[in-house]
DNA sequence: GCGCCATTTAGCGAAACTGCTAAATGGGCC
DNA sequence: GGCCCATTTAGCAGTTTCGCTAAATGGCGC
């Protein structure tokens, strides 16, 4: 899902809220982090395996970072690998950093 | 307050924390465009004025602004000025951002 | 000092978020 | 088919957040 956010306003705002949300927890940016920094692409194992909280925890945090579109999932066999959706991290975030960069800097 | 953020990590956590999660409400992202348009400074009253929520509820919200350092005060007379921090703004979640940038392209 | 004006603090109920444990799904293997 | 494995969904208590209304603060003008 993650909202398609192309020229609607309406929707676009819709996806930042649902950004900066999740970007709210410091264990959902984390996870965003563990994933850059491990190529873009690890299982959901992998992942809770390297937090405190459980398995299921971790999971809906996952969750809501997917329905943000920061990651996506792909289905292998009866592993759920996560994708690291960098460009649309970087599009939206950065986009909105932008409004507060110094006059004709935008783009 | 709002933690100096210095050179201690620690620090640094603490004060991205309350950064992200004061950017979680849709509310205070727009004081922050607002406060950047009109040119980084209004008084608390022009502020809440253009708000649908009550007075005491946007007063609250420039409350967790400021701790998070996004905003700082000035006292003039019996009106409070609310003064934007675009460098902090700037450096903390422009920092974070860095993270996800291609390789060899952090500052 | 008294009253007014701008703004914040206190206190409350409703809703959302977080973490947990227990149970369900769905794919692969024998 | 039957079983195990990886992962998600359900359901629940505790805490935080949000918005409100009512009351307090603190400066300014008379």
């Amino acid at each position: 899902m993650a909202a398609p956010d192309g020229g609607d306003p309406r929707a676009r705002i819709d996806a930042e809220d649902r950004i900066f949300a999740a970007l709210a927890h410091p264990s959902r940016r984390q996870i965003l982090l563990t994933l850059r920094f491990r190529g873009g692409r690890m299982t959901a194992g992998e992942i809770a395996d390297r937090f405190g909280c459980t398995w299921p925890t971790t999971s809906r945090h996952l969750g809501l970072l997917r329905q943000a579109g920061l990651v996506s999932v792909e289905r292998r066999g009866r592993e759920r690998a996560y994708v690291l959706e960098r460009a649309r991290l970087d599009a939206c975030v950065g986009r909105w950093l932008a409004w507060f960069a110094d006059e004709g800097e935008e783009e």
